[in-house]
Formats: C-alpha cells, sequence, structure tokens
DNA sequence: CTCTTTGCAAACATTTTGCACTGCT
DNA sequence: AGCAGTGCAAAATGTTTGCAAAGAG
C-alpha cells in the first residue's frame, strides 16, 4: 500500500498536512468537489482557502487530481484513478450530479479523426451530460 | 429568410441592438466566445458588461445560444443551431481552440445506459478534447 | 538549517444586482 | 403609453498573489 504522502514525496514535494487532507477528501467523495466544498470537508484547523487553490493546482500539475468542468460558475476536482474513466449527469432542474463508469467510452475513432484533420494529438477527453433527474421530472410534470 | 429579430420578437421578448448584435456575432465566429470578447467584437457604441450577461442568460434560456464550458475560468458561448453538433480541442500548451463537426458522434448507448441506471432524461451532452496541437509539439519536442 | 508551504490581507477577474432612465412595440 | 431593457455603480463570487511566520526534510 502507497500512502499519498509518499506519492508526493516521490514526485519531490513536501507532503504536507492539507495535500494530504486533499486527497482523502477527494477519494472518499464519489462526487467531484468544488474547492469550497473541500475545505467545507477539511477538519478543524481549516486551512486557508488559498492554500486549497494552491495544492489543487499544484495536485493537478502532478495528475494526481482533475479538473471537472460542468457548467458552473466554479471548477469541480476529482481525484485522478489510473484508468478509471468517469463521467457525469447533471440536472438541469436541480443541478444533482450523478457520477457513473461507461461501461464502454470508445472514443478512439473520434480521436483518430481530430488526428487526421486537425493535427492534434489528443490525450483526454471530458463528456458530461445534461439533463432532468427523476425527482424533477416528476415535479415538472405535476405543473 | 427569418431573422435573429424576429425569432426573439417570436419568443415574446423586444428585439433590441444587443439581442441581435450578440447572435450575430455568435454566429460569425467559428469558436465558442466568452463574454469579454464577445463585448470587443461590439460594434460602437458598446454596451455595458451587464447588458451582454444579461442577454447571453436570456439567449441560453430561449435555447438560441449554449455554453460551453472548457477548463477556463470564464464561460463561453456558441451559437445554438438546431442539429448541429460541435465538439471542441482544446490546447493544453497555448490554449488555442479548434471546432469541428464529428462526421459521427453517437452516444446514445451511453445514453441508455443513463436513463436504465440512474433513470435520468438526457438532453445534452457536452464533449471536449485535450491536447496538444501541431505547433506546441514542434516547441515540446525542440527542448 | 534550508527551502517550501502556510495564513493573512489585499488584489483581481468574472458575474450579478438595484435603480433611475431609455427604448421597443 | 406601458412595460421591458439599458447603463451605471456597487456588491457578490471565485481565484490569485505578496509577504512574514511556521513547518517539512
Amino acid at each position: 500500500m502507497v500512502t499519498s504522502a509518499e506519492v508526493i514525496r516521490r514526485l519531490g514535494y513536501p507532503a504536507t498536512r492539507g495535500r494530504g487532507e486533499i486527497l482523502r477528501i477527494l477519494t472518499e467523495s464519489p462526487l467531484p468537489l468544488s474547492p469550497k466544498e473541500i475545505l467545507g470537508r477539511f477538519p478543524a484547523p481549516k486551512p486557508d482557502a488559498s492554500t486549497v487553490y494552491r495544492n489543487l493546482s499544484l495536485l493537478a500539475s502532478l495528475g494526481l487530481v482533475r479538473s471537472v468542468a460542468l457548467h458552473e460558475r466554479s471548477r469541480r476536482y476529482e481525484i485522478a484513478t489510473d484508468g478509471v474513466h468517469r463521467h457525469r449527469v447533471v440536472c438541469k432542474g436541480c443541478g444533482k450530479i450523478e457520477s457513473f463508469q461507461p461501461r464502454r467510452c470508445d472514443l478512439s475513432p473520434l480521436e483518430s479523426d481530430i488526428r487526421s484533420t486537425l493535427d492534434f494529438d489528443v490525450e483526454e477527453h471530458s463528456l458530461e451530460f445534461f439533463g432532468v433527474c427523476p425527482h424533477c421530472r416528476r415535479r415538472e410534470k405535476g405543473r
């Protein structure tokens, strides 16, 4: 078992309490979290918000966390588990987010298209769905 | 030919100069634009930024424009042309954005999965790619 | 002990809001 | 004329930065 502290240290950065906590919080969350939510889940004493932002940037540049762009005001972050690929469904009514692992998510034909047409090396993609959750659907029908 | 002014009027809102210009600017842009960029392309006299934000929200709620979430600080908007589906490739090096229409973009199996597993009615999806553009690839190799 | 990170405060960027005035239909 | 939209100013968010004090290796 490799602890997150070791991973960070091996990458050449001191393993501070904040960094470990961020990784733990994101690992335990089934949904991507905003910096504010992450701060909210910190046990006391809570660090300053700027520390959370700085560490999220660092961890993202080390590839340990990933930012997720939903159509919101703030960014969200999730743990970057190698090889595990997740997508989200966001409810347009209430903003509820569900996360799921697709049975197959084969976008390689699209990625080859991009390579041959635009000459970009594609490294990642982000695929998010927007719709209506069961709860909001019932509410809409009721009206 | 139906003008954008008529479309807005039919939906029950006055067709003001700002609304028409926003639709024209977005129609003419091959790439999604941020509110600031949209404002920059306005012919004088430029409206106030708040007007641009208010109108973008209105046009988005009417379904005439769509917001695009790239991993950036500000939102971007594109014209919502019915039936035409576009995706973006963003260069991680220089931030360059390319837009393309996929030859096929069949995510219906995934959407059925979502329907049966999570019971969400999926109405839209957003699929964006991130990679390295030819220019940055050459620059990286050079180092 | 040295170098990096942290807290704090302030700066910044983006977006939203209240209000009097202007403009669309 | 009447109601909705606009500019302006100010506030609300979300994020970044400089600097002295505290912490990791």
